[in-house]
RNA sequence: GCCGGUGUAGCUCAAUGGUAGAGCAACGGUUUUGUAAACCGUAGGUUAUGGGUUCGAGUCCCUUCACCGGCUCCA
């Protein structure tokens, strides 16, 4: 045989094969072993996903995909929402099919399907329907259109002008759709998409149709109105079983649903939406929150400033909150024939003080930073428990420095973001954010801000990721993504570097050459909100704050009457050394009460008893671990001021 | 704001177009209790709002408001 008509492919053991020419990823696969061939379901190819059935090159890189690897999903889902579109065409032959990609742990899939709306009862029927389809084992196959105007008229002619939108601007992308066909070969059903497919369907096994809502053509809401639903695929029954657990997990540990067991928080009509009533139990861990907050913003240099919640307009002016951001900003008042506005962002309030004196390059860096309550709008369909909401306290710091102290500065932000959100217990992940399509600012500015934020990532050796172009018009950033008790993934601390407010507020100091020069400013928020952060809190730890957090620490809880007295005395004791304590001598019974303390999320209730009067000890029970058995109050008063101590 | 859904006692939920109900919580008693719910009783409602259809509306239709799931945006 000679070398032209076969090719040497690269597996991932770094061992390679020679095949024929046209030799396809299945073949591959089947050469290697039978096994193998059975479970493949796709391919990775030099780092892509490809289908089982393409045709391999000399020198690709290899790895055959089976449902253990993480890839494989993405074939899978995307797969079963091929299925989904066509089990919704059988059942609606008047729906127009948009857009289906994958998105995590599922897919969804976009409909304009007229005189119909959908239901939850139209969800299990299309699921019957994909299940049918799935045992049809229809083949996915791949096909490059010929004649790409041919087939833009075949889909207007059809009324799918979405496929025909999307084709036309494809045109050049050599597009291909995908033939669904059935035991005897007749196409079925096809669909224009890019792949990769699985190669048949009856590896489609355990999905759920999760939820239907609004949406529209290319996210535009002057565009067409569609609906989509959303859905999940997993390879086993088991794993699907797992994630709507999971699901049911989160959906536990809401905080809007928390905060009514555990009294935390509301929201009043006659106030109106978006506006946050703290109640003690939050209110309280706001505080301690707060408190360390500040401890080490103390430790750190910064400086707490308060500034006004409504400013004249012509700070906004100044700004260019009014022209850029104003859509977000609450009507002006007529203060004495003057217009106001509520504060939308504290910056100009920190630049005011900033600028009430003349400051020297010795002066620099001033690190300031205030619990800034902020108005913004936001429309009334995005509002949601204390997560997004019109009013907020953001824990805000604005550093003003010199160039050649920035990257100090962002490294020890850094440094403070990691402490941080390690006392929280979050896990977290650093994305750079560069220069978008839209900017102001030179480009020797946005170099220079930009290099700084990448070299303090890297003098701190922090593994991140590069968001091309996500910055914002005015800053290139450091944000950070949190990972909660769950894996769920939070909005976290961000660092900006503003290329903006410095100039247009003329933000300078006196540099050692006695010259004005311009000082850089950043911006920062590392809880990001108090609403949002302490909302978020609340579902990480599902209501069970940790003790240095928790609204009560411990609850006395005396058997009978006639040990009140006694714990009356221990909850004077531990009330005195500053613990948050509670006495329940309620006339119920000691189950009852153990039983709300539970519900509570109290971490430590003190049973006193007859036992406990004589010996002088107390009887512990801990609201994870249970009874914990009798022991010295000095030692349990050690026990809880080391947690506490530790924030642990 | 838009699409869809929901709105009944403080909370969780019932009530084929025909007299609004339960459990928990609250309150009053009784019970004095050993590690997740003692017992008896009392009170609690213009069924979110305004209108309409009907002999009759919690239930059907429309308005407004709020909430829920998304779209979009962001702390």
């Amino acid at each position: 045989m000679s070398v032209e008509t076969q090719v040497t492919i690269n597996l991932p053991d770094g061992s390679s094969k020679t095949l024929n020419q046209n030799a396809t990823a299945a073949d591959l696969a089947q050469s290697i072993s039978q096994g193998l061939y059975r479970k493949a379901v796709g391919a990775l190819i030099n780092g892509e996903i490809r289908d089982l059935f393409t045709p391999l090159q000399n020198n690709d890189q290899i790895k055959i995909l089976t449902p253990d690897d993480p890839e494989s999903y993405e074939l899978l889902r995307h797969s079963t929402a091929h299925v989904m579109a066509q089990a919704v065409q059988r059942i609606f032959p008047q729906a127009k099919i948009a857009i289906g990609p994958t998105i995590q742990d599922g897919f969804y899939y976009d409909f304009d399907i007229p005189n119909h709306t959908l239901s939850t009862e139209d969800l299990s029927k299309i699921e019957a329907e994909m299940k049918k389809i799935a045992s049809e084992n229809q083949k996915l196959v791949r096909y490059n259109i010929p004649d790409v105007d041919k087939q833009i008229k075949e889909f207007c002619d059809q009324g799918e002008k979405f496929k025909a939108e999307l084709l036309e601007e494809h045109k050049n992308d050599n597009p291909t759709l995908y033939h669904m066909k059935d035991k005897d070969g007749n196409i079925v059903w096809n669909d224009l998409c890019r792949g990769p497919h699985l190669p048949n369907t009856s590896l489609i096994k355990a999905f759920k149709l999760l939820k239907v809502s609004g949406s529209y053509w290319r996210g535009d809401e002057n565009k067409d109105r569609l609906q989509r639903i959303y859905a999940t695929a997993w390879w086993k029954a088991s794993e699907l079983e797992d994630y709507l657990h999971r699901l049911e997990e989160a959906e536990k540990r809401d905080h809007r649903k928390l905060s009514k067991q555990l009294d935390l928080f509301s929201v009043h009509e006659e106030v109106g939406p978006g506006l946050i009533f703290w109640h003690p139990n939050l209110a309280t861990v706001r505080a301690i929150i707060e408190d360390f907050w500040r401890d080490v913003h103390r430790k750190r240099g910064y400086q707490f400033v308060y500034t006004p919640h409504i400013a004249s307009e012509q700070l906004y002016q100044i700004s260019g909150h009014l022209q850029s951001y104003g859509e977000n900003m609450y009507s002006s008042m007529d203060i004495d024939g003057q217009p106001y506005r509520a504060k939308p962002m504290n910056c100009p309030g920190h630049i005011m003080i900033y600028k009430s004196r003349l400051r020297s390059y010795r002066d620099l860096p001033i690190r300031m930073a205030e619990l800034g309550t902020v108005y913004r709008y936001e429309r009334s369909g995005v509002l949601h428990g204390m997560l997004r909401v019109r009013g907020f306290t953001q824990d805000d710091s604005h550093i003003f420095c010199r160039p050649d102290q920035l990257e100090e500065e962002i490294s020890s932000i850094i440094d403070l973001v990691d402490l941080m959100m390690k006392t929280f217990g979050y896990s977290y992940k650093a994305y750079l954010s560069t220069r978008p399509e839209k900017y102001i600012g030179s480009d020797e500015e946005w170099e220079f801000a930009t290099n700084s934020l990448e070299a303090a990532l890297k003098s701190r050796n922090l593994n991140y990721e590069i968001d091309a172009g996500g910055g914002v018009f005015y800053a290139p950033k450091i944000d950070f993504k949190l990972f909660d008790a769950i894996g769920r993934e939070w909005q976290g601390p961000t660092i900006q570097v503003d290329l903006n407010l410095p100039k247009r507020f003329d933000v300078t100091y006196i540099g050692e050459n006695g010259n004005r020069q311009q000082a850089i400013m950043v911006h920062r928020a590392v809880l990001g909100s108090m609403e949002r952060f302490c909302g978020g809190l609340i579902e990480h730890y599902a209501g069970a704050f940790p003790t240095w957090l928790a609204p009560v620490q411990a609850v006395v809880l005396p058997i009978s009457d006639r040990h009140q007295e006694c714990a009356k005395e221990i909850y004077k004791k531990l009330q005195e050394a500053g613990f948050r304590i509670r006495i329940d001598d309620k006339a119920e019974t000691i189950n009852y009460r153990i039983r709300e303390a539970q519900v509570e999320q109290i971490p430590y209730m003190l049973v006193i008893g007859d036992k406990e009067m004589q010996s002088g000890q107390v009887a512990v029970r801990h609201r994870r671990h249970g009874d914990m058995g009798a022991m010295s109050f000095d030692k349990f008063l050690t026990q809880i001021k080391t947690e506490i101590d530790d924030k642990s």
